[in-house]
DNA sequence: AAACGAATTGAGACCGGTCTCAACATACGC
DNA sequence: GCGTATGTTGAGACCGGTCTCAATTCGTTT
């Protein structure tokens, strides 16, 4: 066998290196001693081709190892069965689950996933959605850095792939969205510490912000907004005042832990802190033991995510728990709707979330 | 602008159903006013073209939007700037971790990452190879779902496409590998336990084996097997007879808390446990609680990896850290230069683990 | 001013598939 | 037995880039 064809063997321009050419449609059409767009028919299971040959060709294909390019392939029919993904940091369990779920649903329906981290900046934001519209993905999830910012979202939708947004919305993009409810959750969160008597709360989150919080302001994540909203709503309808004033944001990732001990130390010392997250929530927890505030007693702590730990550590932590699998899962089955054609309106699916009640929370002392 | 050209409008073939046709670099070059050839060397960056042409073109490619096809590009350079990263389950710590890692270097590399779930299955890891080299990635990273059946990362090899292997190895095929020294680390937290006095020490690993583990017995992960070796031989040292029994694996992700329960409790119930990554701790804690087992006065645990909350619980874990963002740079940057043209022999490069004793070891009750 | 070399440009093949269209074969109806 | 419908096959254009090679322009040298 393979004893076809001229010896063109020194002709190996590019390919990988390796010496060895790859297998194309064209060899083994020649092998099966068939027209090339029959054998192509035949592997690329189109049009009509007799059993007889199909099989010849099949065969052929086997013996001389081809294995169809499927960057040629998207060239012509222009689709390429990959969907782009952009998270803030795939090391972030929140974006390692989310992910998870919307990988499913895009292998189920044939597609492959390329990721990219923005690290929450809009640069590199958008260095990551230029490479995939080249790379010509059949549409794009993304948790937007910034829900204010839409140039970046703008770029996908001026080049007329399919936007599915998760975790976060932006206004004014014609794009699907999945997101939690967030004020709810954060009204639900807040509204037992309000209950449990706390007057002081903070509110943590690592969304980068200029300067201090101030009421009304727009914040660049719509799902950090949403729980400052609920968060300060709660506190105004408990009668605090300046609610605003204990939203702490720009919490850098390497700080948290130091902003926490700031917030809960001193003269004017919350007695109950709000975690925007599970890693939040760690540092906080670290914090308290390294200034020797005892959970619940000295401190009250809640959280978003019901990440698997949190029921584990001594006093098991009360938190907010979203479905992050699904999140995923449900921008993904949204985009691939859009990529089959759907032109229905655009829509934002809101996902409830679920309290979880552990040991956390106490009156504050005295 | 823009009233260059005949109106094909309706020649709309294929594109993205958006009824928007890409521009090509042929609409630059019309816009231009120069040849497609000399549109494609001042876009493309390479070859040579007078500073006036090069402005020309590129103010050209501005108003119309141009955006490079990189697939098309790759049809003829052969090389896409895309690697194929294969991991069990992103969802996994240890592999988000890992993926950030190497997504980091790839990045800088100018490489994107396609994203594949194995779920530890041959099967599935198959489907996910074969999916990326139909994408003609330039190289792939993969943690084998197996280190015995190597037919996968065969396809690779012979694909001629650069591989490397993580976490695990693989005996007779052609690839470099980063891991972590896990035996020399079983032996050092296995020593622990038996140094304070344990005999009936366990070790849990959700690895999918057939049948209990016999001794001399070839497992399916290296890292797995490289553990069990270094617990077993410091059981042996320690004069406990026949260490494998002691060795528990197939604990299905969803059962590990049960298998747990059966090990620390009943007549011959384990008094100290290694966990073979920090999930696994967690169930253990969990079912040491649910038994009603104190750590570490009635039960140590030991485990891999240091998870962030694995120094929060009380008590807080003692674990063998593996430097496990490292794996994944490491391996991208053995990746990127094999896809870079270096053809020297293979490598497998050993990363050291770091022990953090916390206070879960004590010896055993009497 | 003629000759030469370097820089720039254009024409067209090529990568590996898909797809359109025409040619041909076979089967069917009447 | 002839016209037509259906099925199968082949030839060649095409997708959107890159790359080779020849043609042209321009500046220099003698």
């Amino acid at each position: 066998m393979g004893e076809h064809g001229s010896e063109h063997a020194s002709s190996n321009t590019h390919g990988n290196g390796n010496g060895r050419r790859e297998v194309t449609v064209s060899d083994v059409a020649a092998a099966a001693r068939v027209s090339k767009a029959t054998a192509a028919r035949a592997l690329g299971d189109y049009g009509a081709v007799s059993d007889s040959v199909r099989e010849r060709v099949q065969r052929a294909a086997e013996e001389l190892g081809y294995r169809a390019n499927a960057l040629a392939r998207t060239m012509t029919t222009g689709r390429s069965n990959t969907i782009g993904i952009v998270v803030g940091d795939i090391e972030n369990p929140f974006f390692a689950q989310a992910t998870r779920g919307a990988a499913d649903i895009a292998d189920t329906a044939g597609f492959d996933l390329i990721l990219s981290n923005s690290d929450e900046e809009t640069e590199s934001e958008a260095k990551a959605i230029g490479v995939q519209l080249a790379k010509r993905v059949d549409g794009l999830l993304v948790a937007p850095a910034s829900s204010v910012d839409i140039r970046n979202l703008r770029t996908i939708v001026d080049a007329g792939r399919p936007l599915v947004l998760f975790d976060r919305v932006a206004e004014g993009i014609e794009a699907d969205a999945v997101i939690a409810a967030n004020r709810t959750g954060a009204r639900k969160l807040t509204g037992l510490l309000t209950s449990a008597g706390h007057r002081r709360i903070a509110f943590i989150s690592t969304l980068l912000h200029t300067d201090g919080y101030r009421s009304g302001e727009v914040l660049g994540s719509s799902s950090v907004a949403e729980r400052v909203a609920g968060f300060t709503t709660t506190l105004a309808e408990a009668g605090i005042p300046r609610p605003e004033a204990w939203v702490r944001l720009n919490a850098r990732a390497d700080g948290v832990e130091r902003a926490a001990v700031e917030l809960i130390t001193g003269p004017d010392a919350a007695t109950a802190v709000v975690a925007s997250d599970s890693r939040i929530a760690l540092a906080v927890f670290r914090a308290a033991r390294s200034v020797g505030l005892r959970i619940p007693e000295d401190l009250s702590l809640v959280a978003f995510d019901d990440a698997d730990w949190t029921g584990l550590t001594t006093p098991s932590i009360t938190v907010m728990s979203q479905p992050i699998h699904e999140i995923g899962a449900e921008a993904a089955r949204l985009l691939v709707r859009r990529i089959r054609g759907d032109g229905g309106p655009f829509v934002t699916k809101v996902l409830d979330q679920r309290l979880i009640e552990r040991e956390s929370v106490a009156p504050p002392r005295l």
